[in-house]
Formats: C-alpha cells, sequence, structure tokens
DNA sequence: CGAATGTATCGACGTTTGTCAATCCATGGA
DNA sequence: TCCATGGATTGACAAACGTCGATACATTCG
C-alpha cells in the first residue's frame, strides 16, 4: 500500500491562504477558501480523494466500481477536485492517473490553524 | 484585541474524525466529514469564523452590520456553524455571545494530516 | 483506416442551499 | 403588565449542485 514516491514534500506552504483564525477574512479571500472546502464538501469526493490517497495514483476506471457512480459523475467529481488543486491528473496512454496534492491540502490545513 | 479567557484549550482531540489520507473512507464517515467541511464552505460562514475568532466573543448585532446580511440570514449562518459544532452560542441576557470551539477546528485540520 | 475503449462534455432532472420579508418567541426595562 | 428589542422560525424564490443517459473526443490496437 501507498506506492507513493518517497517524497520529501512540504517546503513552498502558506503563503497562499490567509487563516481563517489570524484576522478577519475580506469578501475575496472568503469567497476563495469557501470554494476550496467546497470541494471537500461531497462525500463521493472525500471517499475519493481518500482513495487516491492511499493507492498513490489510480485510474479512473478504478474509482468506478469503488464508489458506485456512474462515469460522467466520477468524471464531474475528479474535474472539481482537480479545479481546487486537490488531486492532479496524468494523462499517460489510455488512461488518467490522479494523484493526490499534499501540498495544496498543507494550505488548507493551514487555513485552520491559529 | 482578542479578549479570549486565556485558554488553555488542545486537551482531547483526534477521537472522532478518520483521516481522509490514512486508509479510504466508508459511506457514513465521508457523509458526516463532508458535513462538517459544508459548513466551511461559505463566504459568508468563512468570515462570520474569523470575525468571532478574532473577537473572542461576539454577539449576532455585531456580527449584521460587519457582514451586511439581514438578520435572519446571520441566524440561519450561525445555526449551521453551531450544528457544525465550530462555534457555541452563550445567551446571556438579551444576547446570544458566540465563540470558535477550538478544539473542533483542529479535529478538523487532523482529518487532512497523513 | 476502422473498431474498441477510457474520459470529457452536454442536457435534463430533482434536490439542496443562500437569501430575505414577515412573523413568532423570549427577555428586560418601564 | 405592557412595550421594546435581540434572535429564531417560517415560507418563498432563485441559484447552485449531484446525478446520469446520450454523445463527442482521443488513443490504442488490429
Amino acid at each position: 500500500m501507498a506506492k507513493r514516491p518517497a517524497a520529501v514534500i512540504e517546503p513552498t506552504v502558506d503563503t497562499c491562504c490567509a487563516s481563517v483564525l489570524s484576522a478577519p477574512l475580506d469578501e475575496t479571500q472568503a469567497r476563495d477558501l469557501a470554494r476550496a472546502f467546497a470541494a471537500l464538501a461531497d462525500p463521493v469526493r472525500l471517499r475519493l480523494l481518500s482513495l487516491i490517497a492511499e493507492a498513490g495514483e489510480v485510474c479512473s476506471c478504478d474509482l468506478l466500481e469503488a464508489l458506485g457512480k456512474a462515469q460522467p459523475t466520477i468524471s464531474h467529481h475528479t474535474k472539481i477536485l482537480a479545479e481546487a488543486q486537490l488531486i492532479t491528473g496524468d494523462k499517460r496512454g489510455r488512461w488518467v492517473w490522479w494523484r493526490v496534492e499534499h501540498d495544496r491540502l498543507a494550505e488548507l490545513r493551514n487555513t485552520l490553524s491559529p
């Protein structure tokens, strides 16, 4: 399990999003952050994310049967997660391989820190 | 600023929610977590949360003018945040004083940790 | 090339969500 | 007791969202 490429990650973080707790957000910050959390506000997307995280890399076809949803539905959800930069897709041959953007996840985590 | 009562907080944490990244979520976990993130997925609620966090304690009347929304709208949002256990309201006299549930916020933060 | 297959896009449908005017409830002061 | 005030609830409406069948696009294989 977890054939993630070892990775050293987590260098460039928290240069993007303001913390919710440190100072009142202006409307733009609030709108952007809300959009990011909205990507996490769906059970199918959370399961999708956790499946990708566990496997390291997954192609959409695997997600289909794992989640019991129609193919356009899965495609819809991967798109939303990708737009939120929580996953990225790599099209290799006929398949798209998805992996988690751990840096982005850390950014979001930081917005909830004091 | 920040007249928070000193507080020692952050003792009992992470006994509630499974991490999104450690193992695939089942449908129940995913549904509950999604509901929690949905509470954060609205710009008005994020600003509300950050206003309460900054002030330590705020009554709804102050939030009204700060956010430029009608009173039922504010009431609606505080209810959703309270149901998600992200804030708690204390009715003292005629006013309700809101404060942030930092423990709950830490729980959510942990669900995004590896 | 043409058939097969993995994904994305489109269109439609039912549900959920954010918003506010009107109203109700509860508390405190006259 | 009566009135004033802060907040919650109700009802209505428009916008956004999740879902899937049909279809289009792209790549691979024969």
